[in-house]
RNA sequence: GGGCCCGUGGCUCAGCCUGGUUAGAGCGCUCGCCUGAUAAGCGAGAGGUCCGGGGUUCAAACCCCCGCGGGCCCA
């Protein structure tokens, strides 16, 4: 198809993708670069599907690989898989109708494992083929995997060092705990959303008294567990003697507060007793209000204690329940509070709940506010909306529990991070600076253990009968042979034999997924199973990924990093956004806004979605539009069709690659090599910085303002020249240097249209590497620039579009000639027009360019009577009178002075008259940024005959088109007008349009007299018949 | 409540770091033009409180401060 008429993207990519697989084209790009450069793809979690962020992210790894490739750097371009972890389990949980963990230990933790496997690498699988589909070039043979041994192996290393160092702790902790999978979360695990929820008041009663401190919860079921009320030691509380249904009551509620609780209440009237400080109330013992029901609270002393962290909120008295709230459970280490815990893993409280026993949380909620209800201790109810964390996987609702779980000490740590931080170089400069460092400052301890199944098992063998702990941290330590050997339920039956003589078991937990990525950089590298590769190359020169992973990726990269070597593990981090709809809204199901990438490919294929995600800032968020992504195909259609001209005419006269800088170029020749170079230097300088949407807009616009627009508009007539001149040639060896140079530069953007121009035209003129991606990238060469031109170009530029406007106020065509440009301004534009007069002339069809440095106007002046109405009153008439006998020199003089004399005052020009400048006869002006043009619009006899020429030539070019002629083919041409119209241009009109014979008179109709066809030129009917010279 | 980011014609976005002609582009609209790149292309016109207010400066879309609105994250 070479260069067909319109652009297929679709067509292109196939022709192109064959060509790379025939050739082993990445092979050989991948294997021939000299400089190391480490790359460390974030992985995605094998979830099956691509979304339109996924593409976008490892579009923006491609390119960038693609660019350095080009620079000739060697490329480490592992992609990598996120396979473990709760998404999958819950997946596979539905495939299999499972409600709970008991009903996998009934399945077989073994299947159940199989299973997991099994759709991990279905769904990788399916994963790849869209990336590839995207262009995408990775070693998609090689991924690095989570599930594989030697990456099991960098996490084992990795806790080993971290319980060398002292950071791995096993501690009883509040965690976010999904009641559904029945396990602990990480903070970046739970997702935050708007939930209605009960808000209670509820009084405590004081120990022998008829007082009530005041709580309020939003949760209801953790009061079962509550130990203390925590009050802020400066807040001021007051005792409040109430009245309600006619019964006294006291509360204790902080006092500025008291009012509006009192109000909830119901309660008619009240008054303030007596006032104390928060840490007078310290030691105040109350009757748990549940004492009743959950027995076990009768063993407790239940008192007040102090908190800082208690605000003036609600009552200002906080419920404390030490195994439901991290707060709470921070208090009872201080103050030695019993943590009790009586819920299970399924979220169901146990015996020790009494009365609630094996009730679920939620539902015991109503249970419990009507016992309090029933027991006058419940002081109001409402309904509160707030934003509640939900399980990122199954979206059930979280609590907090207190149970056993591993943690590394990240909070030891942080000191160091956010040093290390500051050694990265981040893009953009706040991503790290701002908002990385607050997220990491604000670190705590990280729960790395999961109560599942298919994750990393943990490599803590612990001796059942002395507790004595044994952390594995290679696996050559235990007996395997497949990777599978090193999941559950295999892993659990290795053991040890302690000293003590006892024996040695796993803990059962597995690793938190993120702590699986966490190890990527070296875990790619299958460090330290082996050492060559990760001495070479670590740390990661370059990784990238959206804002979420400020939490995510970048995070525990770090973490495990700084507990593994001290230090960071990548040197340059760009942060990209999300995408979103035109509306800046989430794409989602439920909004039914989803955009596949499929079908944006479909619709305008890859090269353009490509551009199209490129073209705008990467850390901003990109809200997709169908209309912009549109107008990257439109464009690549331009940049087709340049090539596409070129292409026509070097092959026709088969050119061979010459070099502009041994030959006499035009200025037009030199003019493009400048922008071409200028292009060059920009382009690369923002790959440099990661400013990919500051070289696809250079790309965009130097395609289409300077070579399509521009350039190619102009060296028209040189290409129609026949036979080798040296201006044709000259423009030949511009062309082919700015596309070979201009594609090599964008082509990591948009590989496949790129290599199917390499291929199809810089191959066919010179002698180029197999590939584009085979050469290398090409750099800025200064001598080329020539910003003196640039500048006056642009002023040609600009004088052409002010003729066209000219033209347009006119009303008289680009195709009719006209005499005189003049053109108005300063030295520059004098120096402008004299070096680009040709150009100027032709483009702006005018014989003859003028430029002075003011055109000779002829100032017209009015009164303005709104203005000296008011001003002279009665004296305006005369005013008036005066103005309109002005000579012209007068008029001139008063314009110069800037002052009007008026029967002794002076006025001034501005603010009493009206100036209007009129031109010469025949003149048409148009405004620039530096002055104007002046056209002369008068069209002569001569002009005329001219301009009929070229109305002919043009239709009869036409009629050769309808005809699909070939562009050499010779005609015989029959012109039904008077020939005294185009008298002079007969030679003209043959030359250009390939005619033989150029008759006047009317065109015989019918088989005879070829086609034929009858145009209007300016209300002259003109009938036209073209034959072939053969059929002549 | 805290941190970060964003706010520029009807829409999507450049420009802001590094202050300096009349604030740009594409889409859409209106009117034209050109044409052997032609199912494209080009020009002109209309359309802007550069979120608001204050400050710095000879000069602010750009730097600083205070608000407002939106998003993300945290509490």
């Amino acid at each position: 198809m070479r260069f067909s008429s319109i652009y297929s993207p679709k067509n292109v990519e196939n022709v192109i993708r064959k060509f790379w697989e025939d050739n082993r084209i990445y092979e050989k790009a991948r294997d021939r670069g000299e400089k190391p450069f480490f790359f460390v793809d974030g992985p995605p979690y094998t979830t099956g599907r691509i979304h339109l962020g996924t593409a976008w992210n490892k579009v923006i790894k491609d390119t960038i690989l693609r660019y350095r490739r080009l620079c000739g750097y060697r490329v480490t371009d592992k992609p990598g898989w996120d396979m473990h972890g709760l998404p999958i389990e819950v997946k596979v949980e539905q495939e299999l109708g499972f409600k709970t963990k008991k009903d996998i230990e009934e399945f077989g933790i073994d299947s159940f494992i199989q299973r997991c496997m099994d759709y991990a690498l279905k769904n990788r699988d399916a994963m790849t083929d869209q990336f590839k589909m995207l262009g995408v070039w990775m070693d998609w043979e090689n991924p690095y995997m989570t599930i594989k041994a030697d990456y099991i192996n960098a996490a084992w290393w990795t806790i080993k060092k971290a319980h060398e160092k002292g950071l791995l702790e096993r501690k009883k902790m509040v965690v976010n705990w999904c009641p559904r999978c029945e396990t602990a979360l990480a903070d970046a695990e739970v997702e935050y959303w708007e939930e209605k929820d009960p808000s209670i008041y509820v009084k405590f009663p004081v120990k022998n008294d008829n007082t009530y401190i005041v709580i309020w919860t939003t949760t209801p079921w953790t009061l079962p567990a509550n130990m203390a009320v925590a009050v802020h030691p400066a807040l001021e509380y007051a005792i409040i003697k109430a009245m309600k249904d006619g019964r006294i009551e006291y509360l204790i509620i902080a006092k500025e507060l008291a009012e509006n609780v009192l109000k909830k209440g119901g309660y008619e009237m009240w008054e303030i007793i007596e006032t104390h400080l928060g840490e007078d109330l310290v030691g105040t013992e109350y009757i748990h209000p549940l004492a009743d029901e959950v027995p076990l609270q009768k063993n407790w002393k239940h008192s007040v204690y102090m908190a800082e962290f208690v605000s003036s909120e609600n009552t200002g008295c906080v419920h404390i329940a030490p195994g439901h709230g991290l707060e709470d459970f921070e208090l009872s280490l201080r103050y030695g509070l019993e943590v009790f815990n009586p819920v299970d893993d399924r979220g169901v409280y146990t015996g020790e709940a009494g009365k609630y026993a094996g009730m679920h949380v939620k539902e015991a909620n109503k249970v419990i506010i009507e016992d309090l209800r029933a027991k006058g201790l419940l002081l109001a109810e409402e309904t509160i909306v707030h934003r509640y964390g939900h399980c990122w996987r199954c979206k059930s609702p979280i609590i907090y529990r207190a149970t056993e779980q591993w943690f590394l000490k990240v909070s030891q740590l942080k000191e160091m991070m956010v040093k290390e931080i500051d050694n990265v170089r981040w893009v953009p400069e706040w991503a790290g600076s701002s908002r990385f460092k607050d997220w990491v400052s604000n670190a705590k301890d990280w729960c790395i253990s999961r109560q599942r199944y298919w994750g990393i098992p943990i490599p803590v063998w612990i001796c059942e009968k002395c507790g004595e702990m044994k952390v594995v941290g290679g696996i050559d330590e235990v007996p395997w042979q497949s990777d599978m050997d090193l999941h559950r339920p295999r892993i659990d039956e290795v053991t040890f034999d302690c000293k003590c003589g006892g024996v040695m078991k796993r803990v059962e937990d597995v690793f938190d997924v993120w702590f699986d990525s966490g190890v990527a950089s070296w875990g790619t590298l299958s460090y330290p199973r082996f050492k060559e590769e990760f001495e070479r190359l670590w740390p990661a020169d370059f990784i990238t990924e959206g804002h979420d992973q400020t939490r995510g990726w970048f995070y525990s990269q770090l973490g495990a990093s700084v507990i593994a070597f001290e230090k960071a593990p990548y040197k340059t981090v760009l942060m990209h956004g999300f995408t979103l709809d035109e509306q800046g809204r989430k794409m989602s199901k439920s909004l039914g806004n989803v955009v596949e990438p499929e079908e944006v490919i479909e619709e305008i294929g890859v090269d353009a979605f490509r551009l199209y995600v490129l073209s705008s800032a990467l850390w901003e968020d990109l809200r997709f539009s169908w209309d912009e992504a549109r107008n990257y195909l439109r464009f690549l259609n331009i940049y087709w069709n340049a090539i596409r001209f070129a292409h026509t005419y070097m092959s026709l006269d088969r050119f061979e690659e010459v070099d502009p800088s041994t030959i006499e170029l035009r200025v037009e020749d030199r003019w493009i090599l400048s922008k071409l170079e200028s292009f060059l230097k920009l382009a690369n300088d923002a790959m440099e910085n990661y400013q990919l949407h500051r070289a696809v807009r250079a790309f965009v616009d130097f395609v289409t303002e300077d070579f399509s627009r521009w350039y190619i508009q102009l060296i028209r007539p040189r290409v129609w020249e026949e036979r080798e001149s040296i201006s044709k040639v000259a423009a030949y060896a511009t062309v082919l240097r700015v596309v070979d140079r201009v594609n090599r530069a964008i082509s990591p953007f948009i590989p496949f249209i790129s290599e199917y121009v390499h291929q199809n035209f810089t191959r066919v003129f010179r002698n180029a590497a197999e590939s584009v991606f085979l050469e290398s990238m090409p750099q800025a060469e200064e001598r080329w620039i020539d910003e003196k031109l640039e500048d006056y170009m642009e002023v040609a530029k600009q004088i052409f579009e002010a003729a066209s406007n000219a033209r347009q106020k006119a009303k008289i065509k680009l195709r009719w000639p006209l005499r005189k440009l003049v053109v108005e301004g300063d030295e520059r534009v004098l120096e402008a027009v004299r070096m680009l007069e040709d150009t100027i002339k032709s483009q702006c069809n005018v014989k003859e360019v003028e430029v002075v440095r003011e055109f000779p106007k002829e100032a017209v002046i009015k009164p303005n009577f709104r203005e000296i109405g008011p001003l002279l009153k009665e004296k305006a008439g005369e005013f008036a009178k005066y103005v309109s006998s002005l000579s012209k020199d007068g008029v001139q003089k008063i314009l110069e002075q800037g002052y009007i004399e008026f029967e002794g005052q002076k006025l001034e020009p501005d603010k009493v008259l009206l100036v209007e400048y009129t031109l010469p006869e025949g003149y048409t002006f148009a405004e620039t940024s530096w002055g104007g043009i002046y056209l002369y619009t008068v069209v002569d006899d001569e002009l005329r005959k001219e301009a009929f020429a070229r109305e002919l030539v043009r239709r009869i070019q036409e009629m050769r088109k309808e005809l699909d002629l070939d562009v050499e083919e010779f005609i015989t041409a029959t012109v039904g007008m008077d020939a005294k119209l185009v008298s002079g241009w007969e030679d003209y009109i043959m030359r250009e349009t390939r005619a033989e014979k150029l008759i006047f008179g009317e065109p015989a109709r019918g088989p005879a007299g070829g086609y034929v066809k009858e145009w209007d030129i300016e209300g002259i009917r003109v009938p036209i018949g073209i034959k072939r010279k053969n059929e002549a």
